[in-house]
DNA sequence: GAGTTTGAAACT
DNA sequence: CAGTTTCAAACTC
């Protein structure tokens, strides 16, 4: 793939573009001010932001990529080698870059933003944080937990001579007695030094992080309670340091291979175009003049170093595009995005990466452990192929985040039959765009192409890197979405913080601008939300939706005026439309329609299909005017998907993949599409005795997902209404919304708003 | 691997 | 904003 030399048509490069900026995001705000009043942090520490990449042409960031909500495009390019601030650690040669002051306008709004951010993050962390103030007396964790070092640059860095492994034992358990103040302060940590990592340490570690998530769901006290409180409902605070460990952990990369960045670069190692996004975690301290720097451990920012060398060795089984297309509001709901909020979706595709390599399984008891683990963190493309490959042996439903899976959407496509993106890695095969237009996947994604790409006068390559600039402005300000992620995703299970658009997706992902099908019905993978994995919702104009992972609502309601008139009289009214008009409330009150409440939220969202099951189920949380339908489906559970067949018929638990299933069209021979979907047959099989506890048994075949966290438990049956919200319109979370002032106020302001709602979607 | 189909992106 | 064209991925053979 030669370089194209520069094209006249192309937009002239340009370096200062520092137009567009939009105006100052929070600044002086009551809620900025607010969040701040909120942080642990003292101001006065608050770190002068880095402005690294103040020398670039990064156009200002539109809104959109300025959300207190995760951004996981950003938080890649934070991740990015080569633009990594090794502040602690001469290693790598980028002291200087992060010297660099005053930002301009954009950058600091982006600042800002971030700032916002991590005021929730400290905020989130702030209240167990106060707790343990006190408990904290008579800890037997030594004084110096998790504080760090001031060196020379005001960086606050951990001892550069503590052993890695050492340290994360020690931060695990002083996490735990210590709650949340050892994750605050480690959060102002940059990571220790680590050059001698073990991969297989590093394989095991990660396995770890998953094995420790009950444990910590079983922190008594109030500490868990508080981040239950807090909407936390992936990522503890303990997670993110097993993060955080991982992430130092599997730092197996010679540190001195960051200093060759540059060459990688040339050499085609991707490289996330979004390089404004390293300064999505950090802090704008322009309010104080400090010049404390608060970063992340450079691990944790490097995102490349998360993969072993010897996996990294085809120049693209690291994902710097990882994230890059999807965005998922881990903690929107919460507004505690976190720098580490980034490390789970990136794991997801690093995991994927790993999948695709082969190397990794074999001859690695940490690994074997891994494959399990992981496994369930692929997309069900991803799973498919895994299976597929025999390179995953497990299926144990760890019931980790599930926003792993969406973020390898687009990343399992497997181009050909000869398996050349079974790594994962994004190779475009342009022949006319230059790939500097949407058309490449690579460019869509904010990645460079790569040389294993087969387009032809590429210009989607860091030479070129003003021209993409320029492009990729050009296509922002035409289309501030452009480059968002397609799949948003939603950190709660609950109906209560999903969009309207949401309601027939699946319980915590949608299409962000949705399909447009005509003749795929939406099962293949033309389709865009089928290919994510997600269901079709609203804000999709398809035809003929039969997603599997969730039809649209209108197709949902036509199906069902169809049926209605073509079978009245076949169902119990109670069962269907009288529930709706009676209102949410007498429909709350039936016990099936609870349970079908609490099966759409307790399925096991970890399972590659509980997308598709919880859509199938929770489409009839929301909107009583769709309840007819959603009741009659919800209330036959032999008509969900056959995953639950599977799960029902399965004692061991295993999932639909590992019985022979193993892509979204092969939920079962039988799709449960023609199940719950196939107009001519619904009369009959809504006649289905089945009762949603059974559901709920089926739906849970590893008993690992049943019981939901206390957060979800106690939202659910605190709040039925949860459930039940109407229709109410509701921003779209991947576009910056001005964040929740209390990790709850949205799930209350919901829940308020629910209530309100009902009267008139009943009226 | 070539050709076709499909739907998103781009254009008018 | 709707219709058309362009484009590249997905798919089929």
């Amino acid at each position: 793939m030669d370089s194209p030399e520069p094209d006249p048509i192309l937009p002239a490069s340009s370096s200062s573009s520092s137009s567009a900026c939009s105006p100052p995001v929070g600044q002086g705000s009551p809620f900025l001010a607010y969040a701040s009043g909120l942080s642990p942090i003292d101001q006065a520490n608050r770190g002068r932001i880095d402005h690294r990449f103040s020398h670039t042409s990064v156009p200002s960031p539109l809104p959109v990529f300025t959300s207190p909500h995760v951004d996981l495009q950003r938080q890649t390019g934070f991740l990015e080698r080569g633009e990594v601030n090794m502040s602690g650690s001469k290693d790598h040669g980028q002291g200087d870059i992060q010297s660099k002051p005053d930002p301009d306008p954009c950058f600091q709004n982006e600042d800002q933003s971030c700032g916002q951010s991590a005021a929730f993050m400290d905020r989130y962390l702030t209240g167990p944080l106060e707790m343990d103030n006190t408990v904290n007396n008579g800890s037997t964790v030594p004084d110096n937990a998790g504080d760090a070092i001031v060196n020379n640059n005001n960086v606050r860095v951990l001892p550069q001579d503590q052993n890695v492994e050492n340290y994360f034992n020690f931060v695990e358990s002083a996490a735990y007695q210590e709650g949340s103040r050892f994750v605050h302060n480690l959060m102002e940590l940059t990571a220790p030094k680590v050059d001698d990592v073990d991969p297989g340490m590093f394989l095991d570690n990660l396995s770890q992080v998953q094995h420790r998530q009950q444990p910590v769901a079983q922190v008594p006290g109030d500490w868990h309670n508080n981040l239950n409180s807090g909407c936390q409902s992936f990522l503890d605070p303990l997670q993110r340091i097993e993060a955080y460990k991982f992430s130092a952990g599997c730092s197996s990369l010679p540190s001195n291979r960051l200093a060759k960045d540059a060459e990688q670069n040339q050499r085609g190692i991707r490289r996330h175009l979004q390089f404004e996004a390293s300064r999505a975690c950090e802090y704008n301290s322009n309010e104080t003049g400090d010049t404390t720097t608060l970063i992340l451990p450079a691990e944790i920012r490097d995102f490349k170093s998360f993969v072993p060398p010897h996996i990294e060795g085809e120049s693209c089984a690291w994902q710097a595009d990882s994230c890059s297309q999807t965005e998922f509001d881990v903690r929107s709901d919460c507004g505690s995005h976190d720098a580490l909020a980034c490390i789970p979706s990136g794991l997801g595709l690093h995991f994927h990466s790993m999948v695709g390599s082969g190397s990794l399984y074999s001859d690695s008891s940490a690994s074997n452990k891994f494959t399990g683990e992981i496994y369930n963190q692929l997309t069900p493309f991803n799973q498919q192929e895994a299976s597929a490959e025999g390179k995953l042996s497990t299926s144990s439903d760890i019931g980790m985040v599930e926003e792993l899976n969406m973020v390898n959407y687009g990343k399992s496509r497997k181009r050909g039959k000869d398996g050349s993106e079974g790594d994962g890695c994004k190779r475009c095969n342009c022949k006319r765009s230059k790939c500097l237009k949407l058309y490449c996947e690579c460019f869509a994604s904010g990645v460079y192409c790569l040389d294993s790409c087969s387009c032809e006068n590429c210009f989607n390559k860091p030479e070129y890197e003003d021209t993409v600039l320029d492009v990729r402005q050009q296509i922002e300000a035409r289309n501030p979405l452009a480059f968002a992620p397609k799949v948003v995703k939603h950190a709660s299970n609950s109906p209560a913080i999903m969009e309207e658009g949401s309601r027939a997706t699946p319980s915590s992902a949608r299409h962000k601008r949705g399909c447009n099908c005509k003749k795929s019905k939406c099962l293949k993978k033309y389709c865009e939300c089928y290919q994510a994995g997600v269901g079709c919702s609203d804000g999709c104009r398809c035809e003929g939706c039969n997603n599997p992972f969730g039809v649209k609502l209108e197709t949902v309601y036509r199906r069902a005026g169809k049926w209605k008139n073509s079978s009245q009289g076949q169902l119990d009214p109670s069962e269907t439309e009288d529930a709706c008009t009676n209102s949410g409330t007498a429909s709350q009150s039936s016990p099936k329609w609870r349970e079908m409440i609490d099966i759409s939220h307790l399925t096991p969202l970890s399972h590659p299909y509980a997308g598709a099951i919880a859509g199938s189920a929770s489409f009839s949380t929301r909107d009583c005017s769709q309840l007819p339908l959603e009741q009659t489906y919800q209330g036959s559970s032999l008509h969900l998907p056959s995953g639950y067949h599977h799960w029902d018929n399965s004692p061991s638990g295993l999932t639909p993949e590992v019985h022979g299933s193993n892509a979204p069209p092969q939920l079962s021979p039988d799709s449960f599409l023609q199940n719950i979907l196939e107009e001519d047959d619904m009369p009959e099989k809504l006649t289905s005795s089945s009762t949603p506890t059974k559901a709920v048994t089926a739906s849970s075949p590893n008993k690992k997902r049943v019981s939901p966290p206390n957060v979800q438990s106690g939202q659910l049956r605190s709040s039925p209404s949860l459930g039940l919200r109407s229709g109410r319109k509701l921003i779209l979370q991947a576009v910056p919304s001005f964040p929740s002032l209390t990790p709850c106020s949205k799930l209350k302001h919901d829940v308020h708003q629910t209530d309100d709602d009902h009267g008139d979607s009943t009226s």
